[in-house]
DNA sequence: TACGAATGGGGTAATTCGGGGT
DNA sequence: CCTGTCCGAATTACCCCATTCG
């Protein structure tokens, strides 16, 4: 099970959180994220360890995915 | 497929809504709207997510790749 | 070797978080 | 029931420049 760990770089990673590439490095800092370093002192992210912070740390959405849509019900108040 | 999902910060959904982000995080704590968490606690909602509930309640689709669906609206009180 | 682009580090401003109360 | 505002604290975003990456 060679589990294919893409490495990505912290503005890939900025870019899915939508948060700035320097944010990324603070959370390496911090050890909330597993980093790899280069020779040169840069760090690079597993996308395994990425996706998961994605997709959310707790299982069992609201609702899940069910319909789809958020709050597709009919509303009335 | 191109999952691209844009997320907008609090005070992105807040400008569009009118409302003050602390309004919207009232909607994701009560689970009426999906919300991804950073690292550092923050919250990030999607621009489908978000876009949907500004043409109006009509949902039915899953909207891009939403996934994450929050609470379908058959529950009410 | 040189070059363009990105990254890292430090510091400061802006935003967001969480709870409480109108 | 829902929203807007206050407070203190944490996190994030953008500025600079030197180094590293491909």
């Amino acid at each position: 099970m060679d589990s294919e760990d893409r490495l990505l770089t912290p503005g890939e990673v900025a870019a899915l959180f939508r948060v700035d590439p320097k944010t990324v490095t603070r959370w390496a800092a911090a050890g909330r994220i597993s980093s790899i370093r280069t020779p040169g002192g840069h760090r690079r992210f597993r996308e395994s360890e990425v996706k998961k912070l994605l997709l959310g740390e707790l299982g069992g959405g609201a609702g899940g995915g069910g319909g789809g849509g958020a709050g597709a019900g009919s509303d009335h108040h």
